[in-house]
RNA sequence: GCACCCGUAGCUCAGCUGGAUAGAGCGCUGCCCUCCGAAGGCAGAGGCCAGAGGUUCGAAUCCUCUCGGGUGCGCCA
């Protein structure tokens, strides 16, 4: 299915050929041997290194081992020519049967095309959004939610078992001050004058209906108890009502985890006093003193002896501490619990989805995640900033005004699908500029309309050809069967190529945990469509649907329809709907 | 002071984990749109890949240093 991987074992087959006659030596390393597609078109369709990674170890000349290699290839039905350029490249020109064959491929898989087995059904864990449940998702949750969203699905795709996870920050004292903050809502649904809210609570009008549920729930009984009587009840109840509206709030963009863990739920238990453990009794853990940090001036700095996690064994800079002062454990101690409880469920790899300002944190976790196990691996992607734009000008945000901009306002006023595409349209560790304007905008300028035009413009096509040609079964099974070898203009065969490079992408995008490939990806297979369809403004031969030619008509149904299937399986990745037409 | 991320066209950014002559969009310049699928199309100019060393057949990509920008730096989460 995948074109590369198919010719990486032909080459490696030509290879063995040559070793047992004889013509290179045996036992060749051919691991770093690539066989990918040319930078420049000009160079045919797949270029393979093979003879310069091979000419030290067998010391041959590249160009004499290119020649050996090239001979066999040659031999290749799915191959028209083979040149040796350059230092020892060999460059394949693949025929035009073999591409599209693709087609036929591609219309039989559907949006499964594309499907990798790389993962081999090994379990990844992917943490993301993980805020605080304090309040309303706002902006800077966004990228941090379709990112993470996005890679799992991306992982799935690739094979993997993929876990979407979210991790409940709900043991801190910004919980208990959420928990004041709703008892002040409580005494106002009893009508009380609560006047302004105080320095240092929230003030948010979200906790209102907070308020007035525990009004509903439990009566009076906690308006004038001392706090010891309410405080941990009501650090449950606000927690969970805060984790409903997130839910709510994730779920208008179609971000949905399968694991919500809390750490409440591991102070409760005994599980950070084990993970702990797990690392004492690997030697990782003794009691010491601390340097103070340097630059930073620390007012109330003083020597203390406390509990260490040795992270510098690990790659770390520094010990880092796992209990505070008063005994209870740091948050670092319960998020050491926390990825060994991932490690100990089956997730050897684990992906935590970050923001950014959490850089400082990734060494020392991932020091933890090697001390804990052998062979779990933790890769943390940190997202950048959004900054949003309104009629090119900044949008004002302050936390403290209340002003900041919510999830549910960017949904609302731009939809889900433009979000989550624009989120990825930008590298997750580049900052992103998001323009209420631009992203709505019907234009080029816009890779999500591009996009999504391409798509409706195919199923326009379809819709008028199966007008034109009564009785024309346009449906995927239908077109599987098209004749396709009038498909061979220089931009149909460009138009395969860049489909036929999709399971290629989804794997090298799943390996480098960047989703944002596949939405460049989407732009450049659409911007092929599009060249194509203007080709049909010069010269009519080349529209797609041919008045009098049934069969012509239908193998560009077949080809197009091919491009729709990718363009809405790689939409799937990013959580975006294809639409069948724009108004 | 230390660590991490970033530095690519005037602007915003890609660059396929080390490949051949470094790409796209915007902007700019010049053509095309009385008729056909123009919410446009074609072509062009524009670069010391921040700088200096190193690794090798080969570096924007890997290593070291310098400069410039962002983020973070016990007992917060």
């Amino acid at each position: 299915m995948n074109v590369f991987t198919h010719f990486r074992d032909a080459v490696d087959a030509a290879l063995k050929d040559l070793a047992n006659t004889g013509a290179l030596p045996e036992g060749l390393d051919t691991r770093n041997i690539a066989v990918e597609p040319p930078r420049d078109a000009s160079h045919g369709d797949i270029a393979i290194n093979a003879a310069l990674v091979l000419s030290k170890q067998a010391k041959m000349n590249p160009r004499e081992i290119a020649t050996l290699l090239a001979g066999k290839l040659e031999a290749l039905p799915e191959v028209e020519k083979v040149d040796i350029a350059g230092p020892g490249f060999i460059n394949m020109t693949i025929a035009a049967s073999y591409w599209q064959a693709q087609v036929k491929a591609i219309l039989e898989a559907g949006t499964h095309f594309g499907d990798s087995q790389m993962g081999g059904g090994d379990k990844v864990n992917v943490e993301y959004v993980s805020a605080n449940p304090t309040g309303p998702m706002h902006v800077g949750h966004v990228r941090g939610a379709v990112f993470g969203d996005a890679l799992a699905n991306l992982l799935q795709k690739a094979g993997y078992e993929v876990c979407k996870e979210y991790y409940i920050n709900d043991a801190g004292s910004q919980i208990d001050t959420l928990a004041r903050s709703a008892h002040l809502r409580y005494q106002e649904a009893y009508g009380r004058d609560i006047g302004e809210i105080p320095e240092g609570l929230y003030p948010g009008d979200y906790l209102v209906p907070v308020g007035e549920a525990l009004k509903a729930k439990y009566g009076d009984q906690y308006l004038d108890a001392p706090e010891s009587e309410w405080l941990a009840l009501f650090k449950v109840e606000a927690s969970n009502a805060m984790m409903d509206m997130i839910r709510d709030d994730l779920a208008t963009l179609g971000v949905e985890h399968e694991v919500f863990f809390s750490e409440r739920a591991l102070h409760a238990s005994d599980r950070i006093g084990e993970a702990v453990e797990v690392l004492r009794q690997r030697g990782h853990i003794y009691e010491g003193v601390l340097e103070p940090p340097k630059g930073k001036k620390p007012e109330d700095w003083e020597p203390r002896e406390q509990t260490l996690f040795r992270a510098t064994d690990f790659g770390d800079d520094v010990d880092r501490p796992l209990q505070k002062s008063t005994g209870e454990f740091t948050y670092f101690a319960a998020d050491i619990a926390y990825h060994h409880d991932k490690f100990v469920r089956g997730y050897k790899q684990m992906i935590d989805v970050l923001g950014a300002d959490h850089g400082g944190y990734v060494k020392r976790m991932q020091a933890a995640v090697k001390a804990l196990s052998e062979d779990g691996t933790l890769d943390v992607k940190l997202c950048q900033l959004v900054r949003l734009f309104r009629n090119g000008e900044p949008v004002k945000m302050s936390k403290r005004a209340g002003t900041f901009v919510t999830l549910r306002e960017v949904v609302e006023e731009v939809g889900k699908d433009v979000t989550r595409f624009i989120m990825l349209t930008r590298k997750n560790d580049a900052p992103l500029d998001f323009d209420f304007n631009k992203v709505m905008e019907q234009s080029k300028d816009n890779p999500v309309f591009y996009v999504q035009y391409a798509h409706a413009r195919i199923c326009s096509v379809l819709r008028k050809a199966a007008e034109a040609f009564g009785g024309l079964d346009t449906s995927d099974a239908g077109l599987s069967g098209a004749d396709l070898h009038a498909i061979n203009h220089p931009s149909e065969i460009a138009m395969i190529k860049q489909c036929a490079a999709w399971p290629r992408l989804v794997e090298q995008a799943a390996e480098a945990h960047e989703p944002h490939r596949i939405a460049f990806f989407l732009y450049d297979l659409a911007s092929e469509f599009h060249t194509f369809w203007n080709k049909g403004n010069e010269d009519a031969s080349l529209r797609f649907v041919i008045e009098g030619d049934e069969a012509l008509t239908r193998a560009r149904l077949a080809l197009i329809r091919a491009v729709a299937l990718v363009i809405a399986s790689g939409l799937a990745v990013l959580g975006v709907k294809p639409v069948e037409e724009m108004r």
